[in-house]
DNA sequence: ACATGCATGTAACATGTTACATGATTTA
DNA sequence: TAAATCATGTAACATGTTACATGCATGT
């Protein structure tokens, strides 16, 4: 029931096809959100059948033509009524924790190898993410704008939650180094 | 594809039921997985045609029978073999994040709400996870064994995991302040 | 009397993933 | 010459959610 949201709400500040939506996901939200093109192809298909969106057909010269799609009032209506929706506790799904759980059934030394594996992506995360920031939100010190204000803070989410793994995974480590093998 | 491994783990310490399952799912790993029982006697279905797992029924006075599963070597080849695999970059999928990139449609005060309730949410979610901790695997300072390593450490996850939310909601919390409303 | 627990499921639907398809244009 | 980009999709399948169903036992 939230992809809906995620579409809405990047189509209340722009007017977007379904191409650039997938781009948006990918290069915007993708620290706490994602979607395959299939899916947002589909789930534009069934907003509009609701009303909640509407589109323009743009002709362009040489290529297909293109659906450029509103949000209309009756989905920002649908949207500000879903912001109103009380919080939900934080439903968790993670492979490498899954696999943690199970370290007991490998020997110490491939444990350690995963965990350094996991610590290198994360750390190839976080600096992707500082980048992405430094050039879409400026400094990290100055105040946002109350327009950046929810960008800004889901991208400090986001590099909390990517140090949060760092520093975890140094802990593992520490923790399996500790056992002798 | 990790749902099946989620319950071949499972196996690979008990034999256990679907109904067994599904209580696990809700009480051992809900932090970091967690899947319906309609999910979890769907996937015991396939498992055991694909040979994965076995099952012996076992009567019980005035209950339906009860299907207890157990794991095949099959099986536990094929979970080896998972674990085997490299870690992804983690990919991550929340509502709340969701809300608050859209913080800029709503009024300061009801931002501030909202965030307020989602601390309150998780700072009950790190109590009850303290004393779940305390009561399967008791002192937090003691080393555990090496059967309980996973468990510890994918708890310890999660419990920085929640630490991190309850400080970010109130840096949140700080930089609505700041905003004049 | 009513809810909760034990134990198993079906059905319908929503969401997410992977593979395949088209066809011109631009970049390496 | 190969690939990546623009732009739109279909199809098949896997996974996740919600509602409904059964029937007995125990606790409040």
């Amino acid at each position: 029931m939230a992809l809906r949201y995620a579409v809405l709400g990047l189509l209340s500040k722009e007017h977007l096809t379904g191409y650039d939506l997938t781009q948006k996901f990918h290069s915007h939200i993708s620290h706490f959100w994602n979607a395959h093109h299939t899916q947002i192809y589909r789930e534009l298909q069934k907003l509009e059948k609701e009303g909640l969106v509407s589109y323009d057909l743009v002709q362009q010269h040489e290529r297909p033509d293109k659906k450029v799609y509103t949000l209309t009032d009756h989905g920002l209506q649908d949207l500000l009524g879903w912001m109103a929706e009380p919080p939900k506790p934080p439903s968790m799904k993670n492979e490498t924790l899954l696999r943690v759980s199970l370290f007991h059934l490998i020997p110490p030394d491939q444990a350690v190898q995963y965990l350094e594996a996991s610590r290198q992506t994360h750390v190839e995360v976080l600096n992707a993410m500082k980048q992405w920031g430094e050039l879409h939100l400026g400094s990290a010190d100055a105040p946002p704008s109350y327009e950046l204000i929810g960008e800004t803070l889901t991208l400090d989410f986001g590099m909390r939650f990517i140090q949060t793994w760092i520093d975890w995974c140094d802990y593992a480590i520490r923790m399996f180094r500790s056992f002798p093998e």
